[in-house]
This record gives structure tokens, C-alpha cells and sequence, in this order.
RNA sequence: GGAUGGGUGGCCGAGUGGUUUAAGGCAGCGGUCUUGAAAACCGCCGUAGGUGGAAGCCUACCGUGAGUUCGAAUCUCACCCCAUCCGCCA
């Protein structure tokens, strides 16, 4: 979410951020906000005079009436009544205009950082490398040694990780279609269990101290239902709601009710219970109306939970950074995704990520976004798999970001990279949104300034001022992906799965995932 | 889900339609006094928006949303949340 003074002090900038984007669109909704801004404010000073004045009556009123002045209070009040119409006019006016302000602000993405820290670009061609890790490897598994025990090198044509896990007998979409639908999976044995393991190794590593050389995140269990607020603090909403599932109480059927309801007024159109019927039909559509209005939505994210931690608080200086991780299902609807990537589980409606998320000042914010993409980077170079890591494009980022890098992973069976983090920072875009602020320190404040008695005036003025704190997201990483690596890094030439030595630990004594 | 009681500034708490311009207290900040501190006394002390060069002025906000009224913290309706008890439940 913008600021709207500032599109007001300079609404160019804005355009240009939107171009830079590739989206004209979005550049033309900034001239129509400071048309509409103007309109709101005339509105607004116009009923906010209406409503003094009336007010300034209303207490003449009651003096006349303490006065026993009734003449003249009945004069004031047929006064103040002839202007009624007036206020709620004007009243509308402002309101219907910044309603219309708010959405158009609401559904305008953030502005990328300058360029070349953000390259310029349409799409992910113009997406830059920014390192690599490890090379492309021969199978069977031998480039990082991580696994000494290896069997002795034989290439062979890798195989995609579902043909892997079918033939394992531990990976079955076919079953989860019948449960589910397309874009589910049950895993089983050691698939299920690997998965498991590649998660709470995650967790582990994210959550082990700095003073042990960690990244020293907080772990956090999160609900994984969240209301319309949350989801539009961290910007999936209103834009995005395509993308998400939602959630009611089981009552939401009376969808059935309404359409025989509809069936019976028509059949007794005419009849006396027809009113009846109408009247018992609009009942059930605003039933329908307000349960779906209760709905929960299920989370696309840990992002979204674990950023909104922090919604509508003020927190002190001291208490930042903030960095919280979790691992949770995610869900996503894939609304624009139909027919892409339908083989496996690499895009599923429902898949187990790790999420880190921070709090910052605006100071710190891009130093913390190095280190979280190294802490992501460490997850991937522990179990030693190949990867990229790309800074994105302003063509490329996503809606609430800054700035963006993804981490692009080798799939042998697919002999390409695909994405399995991406990590963002939102600047206070999406603190706007939550209304989350910070105290800046007294010792920070006083740095600056002559000690003179106007300089310490505006000193604690200075104190008192809040601002908004910068949120950053990523995923650290996705489980279901990192499987998917794992599978087709790790297989042999006879389709087993040797385990790699850091989730070892994990896996109960299984080091070699193989048919039973 | 049912019953009852609640929801007022950072905290406590008064407030049954019109000097409420939200009393009073606590905490906090500044000052007087003091070698210093405490106490005492005096003053300041919510958030957001609009307007203005500034001082200031105006508007909104007493859980949320509608409504009644010339005027609502106060009256009406709906909803949300909290507490306690009951029922159901992993």
C-alpha cells in the first residue's frame, strides 16, 4: 500500500516505477488517484464545515433550552434540520471517493528498487544470476562427496521424481485424484518420511542460534485459517483472491435451499404464499451472505500468518529485528497455472513449506535480505544440491516486493532449474497494509542534534514519532520442491534413493530409499 | 450452541440525551524547591484525517456496523470479542 501524500507530493515517481514494471495500466490508475484525491479532500473540508456548524447549533441549542429560551431553540433546530440533507450528501460523497481511492491504492504493486540493483526487464528472460552453488552432477551422486558411501559412478538417464516415486510405490496421484482431484499427491514409507525429515531438518537449521553459528530464528506455529484482514495485509488480497482457497462452516450448502426455494416461488407465482416464499428465499441468500462474509482463508503461506504477527502493533527498537519461521501446509487455488507443470507434485494445491519472515527497520532491512537468502541458500548447500540464485526483474517480481531473489534448484530428471525459494523485500508496503510501527530508539535520536533547547524539542519529537517497519519474506525452503530435488539428485541407477547425510538423523536408520 | 456479566485513553476508572471541550487517579514528561534524590506543588500528557508558512483551527474515534435525534459514550437493532457456568467435542 502506498502513501498518499507522497503520491500527492510526487506522483511521477510512482508512474515511473509502474512503467519500469511493464504495467501501463498501473500507471494510469496513479493519475486517476490524484484526481479522485483532490475531489475526496473538497468533499471532506466541505462536510467536515457542514458538520461544525452544525455542531456549533446543536450547543447553542442546549444552551437556549438551559436558558429556557424555547422560541429560539426551536429556531436553531429547524435550522440545523434543513441541512440535514446537505451533510449526508457530502457525507456520501467523501465516502463513496475514498473507498474508490483505497482500492485503486490497494491493488497497485510496490516500487522496485533503482536499477541495477533491480535490473530493468519484461519477464524472467531479463532475471539476472546473481552466484551459483556446485556444478551439474553425474549420477549417480557424486559431486559434493556429502555421501562417502556412494556406490562408484555409472552414468545412466536420470529419471523425473515421479517416475521415481511411482515406481517406489510411495508416490500415487492416481489415488489422491480420487480423494481430492488433480494436483494432489499421497506419499507413503520412506517418501512420506523423507519428506517429514526435510522439514524438521529445516526447522533445525533455521532456528539454531547465531552465537552457534546459526541463523537464529524463532520458530513459530502458526493457525494456518486467517481472516480477510490478514490476508490483505501481506497484499493476497484484494488482488489475488482468485489464487486462494477459502473456508466456511459446514452450513455454506444451503446454496440447495435457496434453489428450491426459487423452484417453489416460481411454481406458486401469483399464489398468496408467494410473498412468503420470496421473503423465506432472501433469508437464505443473506444467511449464505454472511456466512461466506465469516469465511477463513487458507493460507497460500506462512508469510502471511507470521508477517501479521507484528499487525497493528508499535514495537520498540530494541526489540528488532524480529525473524520467525514455521512450517506449514500452503495451499493455492493455481487459478492461472491450468495445464502447466500437471505431471508430479511440483505445483500441487496443497504442499508443506518452511517460511522465514522479518521485522526490521528501514535501515537494516536490505542487509537482512542477504541474510536471509543465505540463510535459504544454507538449507540447499547442506544437502548439497546444485543451485542458482537469481535476482529477479522488475518485469518478474512479485506484487509486494522491493526486491526479489529466487532460488533456482538443478532437477536432473528435468535437466532444468526451477524455483524452490523466493526472497523478497517489502520495504513497509506491506506494514502499511497491517499498520505495524516501531519506536525508534532514544539513543538514536539523540545522535543527531546541538543539544540547544529547540533541538531538544524536536528531539522529543522525534521520539514520539513512529514509523512504519519493514517486512521481509521467504521460503527457507519449500518441502514439497526440495523433495522433488533430493529424489532426482540422489537416485541411483536401479531408481533406490540414497539419503543424504544430513537428514540422516531424520530418517530412523533408512539411508537408502529403495522398493520393499 | 445456551445462560449471565462485561468491553470507555498506556493502565485503573467515573459517566441514564445538551457547560463532557470524556471527571478523577496511576504511570510518563517538564518545571519550582533541593548538594542530589524523594515528597509536595504547578504545568504538559490519546490516535487518525483535513486546513494552514506557523501558532492554531476544524472533523472523526468510548468493541464493530447500522439506526433514532437538532444533538448519542449515553437510547434502539445486529454483529464481534472477553470472563464465568452449562452442553458438545480432538
Amino acid at each position: 500500500m502506498h502513501d498518499i501524500r507522497a503520491i500527492r507530493d510526487n506522483p511521477q515517481l510512482l508512474k515511473d516505477a509502474m512503467l519500469r514494471r511493464s504495467k501501463p495500466e498501473e500507471a494510469a490508475k496513479v493519475d486517476q488517484i490524484v484526481a479522485l484525491d483532490s475531489a475526496y479532500r473538497a468533499a471532506l473540508t466541505e462536510k467536515e464545515t457542514l458538520l461544525a456548524r452544525r455542531n456549533a447549533a446543536s450547543k447553542e441549542i442546549g444552551q437556549a433550552m438551559a436558558a429556557k429560551d424555547a422560541a429560539k431553540a426551536e429556531a436553531l433546530k429547524a435550522e440545523v434540520a434543513a441541512g440535514k440533507e446537505d451533510i449526508a450528501k457530502k457525507e456520501a460523497d467523501a465516502s463513496r471517493l475514498e473507498a474508490e481511492i483505497r482500492k485503486l491504492l490497494s491493488e497497485i504493486p510496490n516500487i522496485p528498487l533503482d536499477a541495477p540493483e533491480v535490473p530493468d526487464g519484461k519477464d524472467e528472460h531479463q532475471n539476472g544470476i546473481k552466484r551459483e552453488f556446485g556444478g551439474k552432477p553425474k549420477l549417480p551422486y557424486d559431486y559434493f562427496k556429502a555421501s562417502p558411501a556412494a556406490p562408484p559412478l555409472n552414468s545412466f538417464t536420470p529419471k523425473e521424481h515421479y517416475e521415481l516415486g511411482e515406481a517406489l510405490g510411495m508416490m500415487d496421484f492416481e489415488t489422491a485424484a480420487k480423494l481430492s482431484g488433480s494436483r494432489f499427491v499421497v506419499l507413503q514409507k520412506g517418501l512420506a518420511r523423507l519428506e517429514r525429515a526435510l522439514g524438521q531438518f529445516m526447522l533445525d537449521t533455521h532456528t539454531r542460534p547465531e552465537s552457534e553459528g546459526g541463523h537464529g530464528y524463532t520458530e513459530v506455529n502458526p493457525p494456518i485459517l486467517v481472516k480477510d484482514d490478514a490476508m490483505f495485509g501481506t497484499a493476497q488480497l484484494p488482488k489475488f483472491a482468485d489464487d486462494q482457497f477459502f473456508a466456511t462452516s459446514g452450513k455454506i450448502p444451503y446454496f440447495e435451499n435457496i434453489l428450491e426455494n426459487i423452484d417453489e416461488a416460481i411454481a406458486q407465482s401469483g399464489s398468496n404464499n408467494e410473498k412468503m416464499k420470496l421473503f423465506e428465499l432472501y433469508q437464505e441468500v443473506a444467511n449464505t451472505r454472511a456466512l461466506i462474509q465469516s469465511r477463513h482463508w487458507l493460507i497460500p503461506t506462512a508469510e502471511v500468518p507470521l508477517t501479521n504477527l507484528v499487525r497493528e502493533k508499535i514495537l520498540s527498537e530494541e526489540e528488532l529485528p524480529l525473524r520467525f519461521t514455521a512450517l506449514t501446509p500452503c495451499f493455492r487455488a493455481e487459478a492461472g497455472s491450468a495445464g502447466r507443470d500437471t505431471r508430479g507434485m511440483l505445483r500441487q494445491h496443497q504442499f508443506n513449506k518452511v517460511e522465514l519472515v522479518s521485522i526490521t527497520t528501514p535501515e537494516t532491512s536490505r542487509h537482512e535480505h542477504e541474510r536471509m537468502v543465505d540463510a535459504a541458500e544454507t538449507v540447499l548447500k547442506k544437502l548439497g544440491l546444485h543451485f542458482r540464485t537469481m535476482t529477479l526483474c522488475t518485469g518478474d517480481m512479485g506484487f509486494a516486493s522491493q526486491k526479489t531473489y529466487d532460488i533456482e534448484v538443478w532437477l536432473p530428471g528435468q535437466n532444468t532449474y526451477r524455483e524452490i525459494s523466493s526472497c523478497s523485500v517489502c520495504g513497509d508496503f506491506q506494514a502499511r497494509r497491517m499498520d505495524a510501527r516501531y519506536r525508534p530508539s532514544v539513543a538514536k535520536s539523540s545522535e543527531v542534534g546541538t543539544g540547544s533547547r529547540e533541538d531538544f524539542a524536536s528531539k522529543k519529537n522525534a521520539e514520539k514519532q513512529t514509523r512504519f517497519v519493514h517486512t521481509l519474506n521467504g521460503s527457507g525452503t519449500a518441502v514439497g520442491r526440495c523433495l522433488i530435488a533430493v529424489m532426482e539428485n540422489y537416485q541411483n541407477a536401479d531408481g533406490s534413493i540414497t539419503v543424504p547425510d544430513v537428514l540422516k538423523p531424520y530418517m530412523g536408520g533408512v539411508t537408502r530409499i529403495e522398493r520393499i
